[in-house]
Parts: C-alpha cells; structure tokens; sequence
DNA sequence: TCTTGACCTGGAGTCCACTCCAGGGTTTAG
DNA sequence: CTAAACCCTGGAGTGGACTCCAGGTCAAGA
C-alpha cells in the first residue's frame, strides 16, 4: 500500500478556504511549520500538514489571531502535557469573543435607542428641536436614498 | 449676557473621548466640518460643535464606519427632509452590527466546543490519538503557564 | 527675557491579516 | 517545441482608523 496521498498547495487551499497566499504566509510567518516540498520545490501536503492547516482554519474562525495560532501550534509540538496551556490559550480566545460580544451589545442598544429616536419625529412630525415640520417636507422624510 | 463659552480641543477631546489627534484627524478627513478657529489659529469648539462631536463618538461606538459618519453628518446638514435616510444609514449601521453578532456567535460555539474537546481529554486521561497519557505527564496537564 | 505649555500643520508610521506582484522555474498537453 | 498551467520566492501594497512626529506659532508666567 502506497503511503497517504500528499495534496498541492492548491488542493489545501480549496480544502481549508484558506487562500494560497494566506498558506505561503502562515509558513513565512512561522505560523504553520515548514511544509514539506517535491523535488521542484513546490508543496506538499501530508495527512497531518492537511488537518493542521484545517485546525488553523478552523481557529482564525474562531477570532484567535495569529499570535495565538502560532502558539498553540507551538504547544500542539508539546505533546498531552500541553493539554491545560491549550485550554488556557482557548480560554483567552473565548473572552477576547466575550469581550466582542458585550461591545457589540451596547453598540446595538444605543442604536436602537437613536433609530426610535429618529422614527418618533417623524412620526410626531417634528424636526430635531421640537419645531413642527411643513407637509412638503414631510412627504420627503420617508424617502431613503 | 455673553454668547456660550467655546472650548478648546483639550476640553472637547476631555468631553468625548476622542484624542486631540483624532479630532483633528477626523476635521482633516472632512468627517467634521471645519471648526473655528481663535485669532491664534487654535480650535475654538462653539457648543453647536461641541455637541456634533459627541453625536460623532456616539455613532463611532456604534460600530459605524468613518465614511458614513461622514454621509450622517452630510444629512444633517439637510434638516429635517433627511430624516429617513438618517434612519436608513443607522438601519445600514444595524446590518453591520448584526452580521459582526452572527460572526461571534458562530465562533463561540466552535470555541466551546473546542475547549469541551480538551477537558474532556484532560479529564479522560488521553492523548489527542486516544493513547492513555502517563501519570507524570497528567500531573502537567493542569498547568496553565 | 526666557521658558513652558498648549496648539498648529502636513506628512509619515502603526497594526493586523492578508493580498498582489515581478521575475523566474517546472510540468503537461498538443 | 511551445504554450498554458501551476508553483516558487521575496518584497511591496492594502484598508481602516488612527497615532506620532518635526518644525513652527503664540501667550502667559517667573
């Protein structure tokens, strides 16, 4: 039996969503370890230089940055010692999202808040400074672009 | 009785927020009218901009890009005719927020996923291939730095 | 008078995560 | 033999929203 089949940096990029220059560039950035090459120097990807690179894809989605990336990949090099730096790596991630979340929460309340604003004059027919506004432009107020 | 004291870019960057850099950044993009200026040249903030300026940190905070800070300042300077495009670009701003929300969603249940995946290894005692992890490296596995 | 401090302008630099490019090699089909 | 695909490297460019800087003006205080 032939061993597993190594995939061009073509395939991985179609597989992992990952651009080619995004793969170039996490192995320039230290990021993703050096991948194998063929004779004529182009990359090949083995079993296990696929699914690191689909765990990575799968860690940018996760709103990790690179820094991140690499150290994980780092501690991936570390064996199941590394299990609990892992976690802590993960955890980090999760309350940069957390951190995300509630800023992206109290963006929206205030954007509701100034979006109703907005629909009550006009519903009330009064300009910013509680001055009525004339018909004419009140048939104007409905247009949106 | 005396007109209503203007303000310098110190006090205006104090009030909202913004550095004097930016303030001066965003005159320089166009996304603030130009303000006045005192007989040295200096920022002299009228409460009318004073007050502008807020509203501009408070859409920023919003999530909302420079460029369409740029277009709701443009709207309001064309009163209350422009109030339902003022409401059609918040309700753009709205989309945004709404997608970036989608995105972290999205990322937080792989996230958590993830992070069970490990713990339950930790708690299991195995390796990422299913091997039992020896007792001294288990010792290890809690170790967060 | 000298210094300090606040402010001015225009331009350059920063960060992040790519993305694009020039200039070159190799492999495959016709 | 040649053209088209595919890939390589190192370096430069991108975008958004600032941030920093050099070199200069101006006013007030010791």
């Amino acid at each position: 039996m032939r061993e597993t089949q190594s995939s061009s940096i073509a395939d991985v990029a179609e597989l992992t969503g990952l651009s080619q220059d995004t793969l170039r560039w996490y192995e320039r950035e230290g990021i993703l370890p050096r991948v194998g090459r063929s004779a004529s120097g182009h990359r090949r990807y083995s079993e296990r230089e696929r699914d690191l690179v689909l765990m990575l894809a799968a860690l940018r989605d996760t709103g990790m940055t690179t820094e991140m990336m690499k150290e994980f990949v780092a501690l991936l090099g570390e064996g199941a010692a590394s299990h609990g730096r892992r976690v802590a790596l993960l955890e980090r991630a999760r309350e940069r999202l957390a951190a995300k979340r509630a800023e992206i929460e109290r963006a929206s309340t205030a954007l509701e808040l100034k979006i109703g604003h907005y629909e009550e004059l006009i519903a009330a027919g009064l300009d910013c400074d509680g001055a009525p506004v004339a018909e004419e432009v009140r048939t104007l107020q409905t247009a949106r672009e």
